[in-house]
Formats: C-alpha cells, sequence, structure tokens
DNA sequence: CCACATTGCTATTGCCAATAGCATTTCTTA
DNA sequence: TAAGAAATGCTATTGGCAATAGCAATGTGG
C-alpha cells in the first residue's frame, strides 16, 4: 500500500507531534494532569506571579482560552491568584501545585529523555535545532 | 520572562507541528479544505479503490471518526465509493476530486518546500531522517 | 480628562481524537 | 458446513483544544 505522505516533511512533523503528545498526555493522566496544566505549571514555577495574559502569550494560548486552563487549576488547588493591580492577578504555585509538579517534571523529563534516546546518536544534535528552525519560522508567518 | 519551555524537545515539537499545521490550513481554507481531507486525498489518488478501514489504518485515524471525514468529501462530490464486497467500500477520486488535489497539491508542495527552507541548509539533509525516528518511536509505543 | 489599550471573562463554534456499542458481512476452523 | 471470531461501516457521545466576537472593569498616555 503507498503511503506517499511519509515522504513529506510537514506531515511527518504533525503525526510525529500528535503521537508524542499523545504518549506524554497519557503518562500524565496518572497523576490527573494534561499536558496543558504541565506546560503552565513549569512556567509559573519559572516566573512567581506570572499574569494570565503573560502566560498565555508564552504558551500561545488566547486570553479566552486560558480561563477554563487557569480555573482547573484552581479548583484542583495547584495555584492561586494573587492581585497585581485592579485588573491583572498573578499566578502562584501552592504547595500541593509544587508537590504536585515535581512528580509532573518527572514524568516529561523521562519523556524527554526517550524523545531524545528514539533518534539515532548521531542525529541527536540537531534535534533542538531543527524544531528550533521549524518553530521560529511557523510562528513568523502567524505572530 | 523565563522560558523554560523552549529548551524541551518534546514541547518545542508539538509547537511546531501546531504552527505548521495552522499555517497549512489557512492556505487549503482558501480552496475549502482541511489538511485531513487532503491527505485522504492524495491517499486515495495513490491507492485507488482504498478502504475506509485501511485509509484509516494509514492516517492513524479510527474507523469511527473516518465517518464524518469520507462524508464530508463525499458531499463535496470530490470521491465516489464502489462496493468492493458486501461490506467493504473502496474510495475513488472524482474528476472534481483530481482536479481540486491538484490545487491542493500546488499549496502542500509549496508549504513543504518553506517548510524545508526555513531551516538551514547544512541541517536539512537531518530533518526528514529526525522526524521519522521520532514518529517511529511514538508509534511503537501506541500502535 | 479622554481616547485607547489591557485584562479577564462569557459564549459559541469548529476540528479532531477517543470510547462504547450495533448490524452486517466475511473469514476461520473445528 | 456450521459456529465462533474478526472486520467493516456506522451512530452517538465525550473531551481537549483553538478561534472568534463581545463585554465590563481597569490602567495608560497625550
Amino acid at each position: 500500500m503507498l503511503d506517499p505522505l511519509s515522504s513529506l516533511p510537514g506531515y511527518v512533523l504533525s503525526r510525529a507531534a500528535a503521537a508524542s503528545l499523545a504518549e506524554l498526555n497519557r503518562e500524565l493522566s496518572k497523576i490527573g494532569l494534561r499536558h496543558s496544566d504541565v506546560s503552565l505549571l513549569i512556567l509559573v514555577r519559572a516566573n512567581p506571579r506570572l499574569t494570565q495574559s503573560d502566560a498565555g502569550k508564552l504558551l500561545d494560548i488566547q486570553r479566552a482560552n486560558m480561563v477554563p486552563l487557569v480555573s482547573r487549576l484552581l479548583d484542583l488547588s495547584l495555584i492561586t491568584k494573587k492581585p497585581v493591580d485592579g485588573r491583572s492577578q498573578g499566578l502562584l504555585l501552592t504547595d500541593k501545585g509544587k508537590k504536585l509538579l515535581k512528580e509532573a517534571q518527572a514524568i516529561v523529563d523521562h519523556h524527554e529523555v526517550q524523545l531524545q534516546l528514539s533518534i539515532p546518536e548521531r542525529l541527536r544534535p540537531h534535534l533542538l535545532p531543527i524544531l528550533h528552525a521549524l518553530w521560529d519560522s511557523s510562528r513568523s508567518k502567524s505572530g
């Protein structure tokens, strides 16, 4: 059966990303989180009092779509909000959030290592540069 | 603002794929198609009388989710069904489908070329091998 | 002060994947 | 060949996530 799609980098890129994300989500579901939760938690840990809007900019998630994501983490008591001014609220990890993030981080780390190991050693140094090049170029067309 | 995510290959992979797909869909929307439509059309062109189930296997789309996809292309008169046996039906491109696919192919080709050009020439030969390595490993975990 | 931008939000829509279950048809094999 | 197993196409539903339009409250700069 002919598969003309597998010679198209764009197609393979999408398939690889989808499969990788699905695998990560499978692992993360064991601790009740999704990849989007973890990316936000990691961001808030690195940037305490980060604004919901600014987080959205870094994650390329629109303000409107940040609402249910943040709400979920609030409901789970993984983060809190502290008013920065009258309209903005800085996000902070709770102790529970910090603790759960450590577990999530272990899962993510393992996932990332597996990703690295999955490609031939010879090609490994080129992985991140190539991905960043792809990312940057696509980004410049939309943002 | 710290962005600890951009050093994670898995994260960058997802972001790159999402951005690339969004860009492709933007272009394809001009001719009323989506990337999933085009991938199926390309597959049917390469494998006339391909079964809906087999197409799903190649595209990694479950049988249930193939239904609305195929229905849409039928409604648009881009494909037809010809019974293969009592339960299976082979998919075929209509003349209209062939014509529209040519336009889609031009868009896809341009997209793929841009993708290639977006990364430094030195890294270009490594693109497809790396993506395939990522795809294969993720695939082996789920399929 | 006033026009403008920003923040967080509601509400809706669309795309796509996942699951469970069903009727029909085909294949297997005992 | 009859019976059980598998395959095919489908319905119906759910969940995750992105995109859009619009709103009230708040902040900012001329």
